[in-house]
DNA sequence: ATGGCCTCGGTTCGAGGA
């Protein structure tokens, strides 16, 4: 069983690099972000006609989420039912015994901003929201761009983002909260590379002279992390013409 | 050097992303 998520940047540019790459990649689950496609501009009859079934929910120019699944996606929820969003962030369901969360958390902008409080809004109600989901699923992950760097070493320079978004100690208190409630970042269960990261700034080269941070996320109940045997980050789709600045990352469950 | 690049909406520039 594989999970994978990946924030894509515009669904609209990045479709072709989805299907190809779930054509050399198949998974389970594939979570997006970043669609900014609304509901009747989703490309559904493509994703299907690649043999996926998918979950969406979008609104123009900014957010939307979507799950895709070769297996059946049923008790579809959007938005977190405890925090009243107009901006479209989440999605949920159950797929093959396990319950998904695809996440697009707050970017935040800088931690002086009104964006940097809704940030820490949101994040405090997905924590409750989670609480309550946990209970009833314990087959449960959490899978986004969550726009936090857990630790100095998901940063390329730490020093020079000392204090600044994505990486205050109001984050990082945010994604340590989730750790604290049980769950496990798949990617850090395994040996890991240095230096690896999933997104990268489209300026300054910042891919050529991996200039990154490791931001997207995938963070398992026990019963899940018990049962991951990988967790990668493939840079391939990173290298391709006209690249979303995130790259996908696929945990394996055995 | 607080910009650089990419996407969108909507027009030829501004906002937002991270």
């Amino acid at each position: 069983m594989k999970l994978a998520t990946w924030n894509v940047n515009s669904l609209k540019v990045r479709l072709p690099q989805v299907l190809q790459w779930l054509s050399d990649n198949p998974v389970d689950v594939l979570c997006l972000q970043e669609t900014k496609l609304t509901d009747d501009k989703f490309p559904l009859a493509e994703i299907n006609a690649a043999g996926y079934q998918v979950a969406f929910t979008g609104q123009k120019t900014y957010n939307g989420v979507a799950i895709l699944s070769p297996h059946a996606i049923n008790d579809v929820v959007k938005n977190n039912p405890l925090f009243a969003d107009e901006q479209q962030r989440i999605i949920a369901a159950t797929i093959a015994g396990m319950r998904i969360v695809c996440a697009y958390i707050p970017n935040g902008q800088a931690p002086d901003s009104d964006k940097f409080q809704y940030k820490l809004k949101w994040l405090a109600a997905l924590h409750e929201w989670l609480a309550q989901e946990q209970q009833q699923h314990p087959q449960l992950a959490l899978l986004g761009d969550y726009n936090i760097a857990p630790e100095d070493r998901d940063v390329h320079d730490p020093a020079a983002w000392v204090g600044q978004n994505l990486v205050s100690p109001e984050e990082r208190g945010a994604f340590a909260q989730l750790l604290k409630m049980g769950f496990t970042d798949a990617f850090r269960l395994f040996d890991q590379p240095e230096k690896l990261f999933s997104w990268w700034d489209y300026r300054r080269m910042g891919f050529r002279l991996n200039r990154g941070m490791r931001i997207d996320h995938i963070l398992l109940s026990p019963a899940l992390a018990a049962q991951c045997s990988a967790c990668i980050i493939d840079k391939t789709p990173r290298k391709w013409e006209q690249p979303s600045d995130h790259t996908p990352v696929i945990a394996t469950l055995a």
